[in-house]
DNA sequence: CGTGAGATTGACTGTACTCAAATGTGGTGG
DNA sequence: CCACCACATTTGAGTACAGTCAATCTCACG
């Protein structure tokens, strides 16, 4: 476990670019008050579930996390991705209304909501800070209803392998962290139907498949599969 | 106008159930120094539009407001309706992500955004407020993509109507508020499905169509649909 | 080298979409 | 009050895209 210590971000601003191997404990910059507790979570580990009481709020330092919603009969919507500078777990009520598990062995953060709370109430930087964090969260959902509702199959994946090159680095190969399984219930479709896209994509030369979960796209070309 | 004046809700927690005819200015309970001003807008008149400086949150006091995004080829998802009590506008970054328009005619209360957060550094209450209602909005978000992602059209048009309805009392009886597309729009399909959908609802007992926009629900039957 | 989970591919099906026509509704002015 | 109009909604016929079911392939790991 790291050390606690207190390492602020050099801006205020982008809390979200990755900060693989990162060792910060504070919530937000300039805000040495409010610390976090490491934890560790193993692959496919359950972080909580729909239900459970709602009073810690997390920060991924290493690994992936991702979150989703169940219905009765198993059909499943994953709501997002949480990669390294990435907070989860915000919750309005008391309880969780979904669940949170690791997708790969995960270092997080955990914070008392009750604390960021007293933390906001006398710092006006973390209330802002706070206040952009849900929105910016809410700016993803609103982005990923618009694909949900009204993108077909390859705009879906095609916008999605962009999403996650450039939040690994943008360099246009990567491994993704996700089985198919994930990526078809992020995306809201069969795990066949996004087989059969990438085949479709690799196809027509707009990406490449070396291994199981190695990609290298083409970018420009992949852009314009997406087109908004 | 509403002449501004000081009356809080009763209550601190429930800002979201409408409050119709309410002359209320201030954005929180205990909180008079952070007022808004009241402004009208007609039926299908832009409130704001993507790009627009997203300086200003809004209240609705009266009538009904739609937030949407649309792709180039005009594809549109609403990603909310917004009734009297409920809050919209937030936005990260600069400028509008989305755009807002009236349903009919409507009355807000605008608040402008530095206030806001001068407010909630001040007050603690405040701060807490705002959280509340952004994650609020984040849980609104994530139901509409597991509804968006993995129901069928019987069920997103059953869930949509029960959730009109208890936005608008709970009687089961109303007249809806939007068009065809915009119902559509809202939950991913075509005016075509959300009629036909009606049409099966109606013919299965499920619920009672008399003129253009009124229905009445068999409750009952309609959450039979849902199961969840 | 065998095993098993994950991924791909194939054949077929079904739900929701598209295009098109008919019907209903509310508003306006004679 | 009613005729008329524009527009919203419903209904119909045919299609297509993604889903289902099932077989095969790949690869990491013991």
């Amino acid at each position: 476990m790291a050390t606690p210590m207190t390492r602020p971000f050099p801006s205020f601003e982008p809390v979200n670019p990755p900060v693989h191997g990162g060792r910060e404990v504070a919530l937000f910059a300039g805000c040495p008050e409010l610390l976090g507790t490491p934890f560790s979570y193993g692959r496919e580990e359950e972080i909580y579930g729909e239900g459970e009481d709602a009073d810690v709020v997390y920060r991924v330092v290493d690994g992936a996390v991702r979150t989703h919603k169940v219905l009765g009969d198993g059909r499943r919507q994953i709501t997002g991705f949480h990669l390294p500078g990435d907070l989860f777990g915000f919750e309005q009520g008391e309880a969780h209304r979904h669940s949170a598990e690791a997708l790969s062995d995960t270092k997080v953060l955990i914070f008392r909501r009750s604390a960021i709370q007293r933390a906001a109430a006398r710092n006006a930087d973390v209330a802002c800070h706070l206040w952009n964090m849900a929105t910016r969260g809410l700016r993803h959902a609103q982005d990923h209803m618009l694909l949900l509702g009204r993108r077909s199959a390859v705009e879906r994946v095609a916008t999605f392998l962009i999403d996650v090159d450039e939040r690994l680095g943008g360099t246009g190969t990567f491994a993704l962290p996700m089985t198919r399984r994930d990526i078809a219930d992020y995306l809201g479709l069969t795990i066949e139907t996004v087989s059969r896209t990438l085949s479709q994509l690799e196809e027509a030369g707009t990406l490449l498949r070396t291994g199981g979960r190695q990609v290298s796209l083409r970018l420009q070309r992949l852009r314009r599969v997406v087109e908004d």
